[in-house]
DNA sequence: GGGTATAGTTTGTGACACAAACTTAGAAGG
DNA sequence: CCTTCTAAGTTTGTGTCACAAACTATACCC
């Protein structure tokens, strides 16, 4: 009945989390990885494996230069992503806002 | 970071739509289960787990009679359901709103 | 150079959403 | 009455996924 589907790519918590964060960075900032395990709360292991999805998707870039110990990952969020994001927030509101009438 | 966690019994897609209509609907009334098959969309089968797992939790009241094809079951939220749903509300529009300032 | 710390990756497992198959029992109808 | 159909729930099997523990690679320190 709702046409709009909320994206399940941005519906698990830790990814919701994430995408938050970027986008609440402004526009051309990047936060380095291991930042972003702490703001978000995720472990590496996670927060790597969502980071995966979410490029894959085209919502995040990740840029990685360095090896070992000295590997520097920064995150961002693209444009689509913020897109996505907003997309999601409008679909949730709607859906809590719904007192979809019952005949 | 967030003390708050969101709900992981409500957060899922459809238990959050069962959640939702019922909190929809006037406290004291009931919808019947194929009734609420239908608005939410779900199969039967998920239906049923969803409902067993939103009333182990209290959120929902599930009552029963009659067997086979005369079988009747009705549903309805409960206070602490419609409640649980308001703070799950709350703590999405939180997170959602938050800029979350990054050293 | 052995130990410790940092950054990131791989892997194993348990939980869970989902739908297909099954059960039960009344109604249709011949 | 006996079969067939349909409606209402229930059980079960399967693929996906989130999660954390274990692992790799590299630098810093003594």
């Amino acid at each position: 009945m709702p046409v709009d589907e909320l994206d399940p790519l941005i519906h698990a918590v830790a990814r919701l989390r994430i995408m938050v964060v970027l986008s609440a960075l402004t526009p051309g900032d990047e936060i380095s990885f291991p930042r972003l395990g702490e703001v978000t709360d995720l472990t590496a292991g996670n927060l790597l494996t969502h980071l995966r999805r979410l490029a894959e998707a085209g919502y995040v870039t990740v840029e990685k230069s360095g090896q070992g110990s000295m590997s520097r990952t920064l995150v961002a969020a693209t444009d689509e992503g913020r897109r996505a994001l907003e997309h999601y927030r409008a679909t949730l509101g709607r859906l809590l806002a719904t007192p979809e009438p019952s005949p």
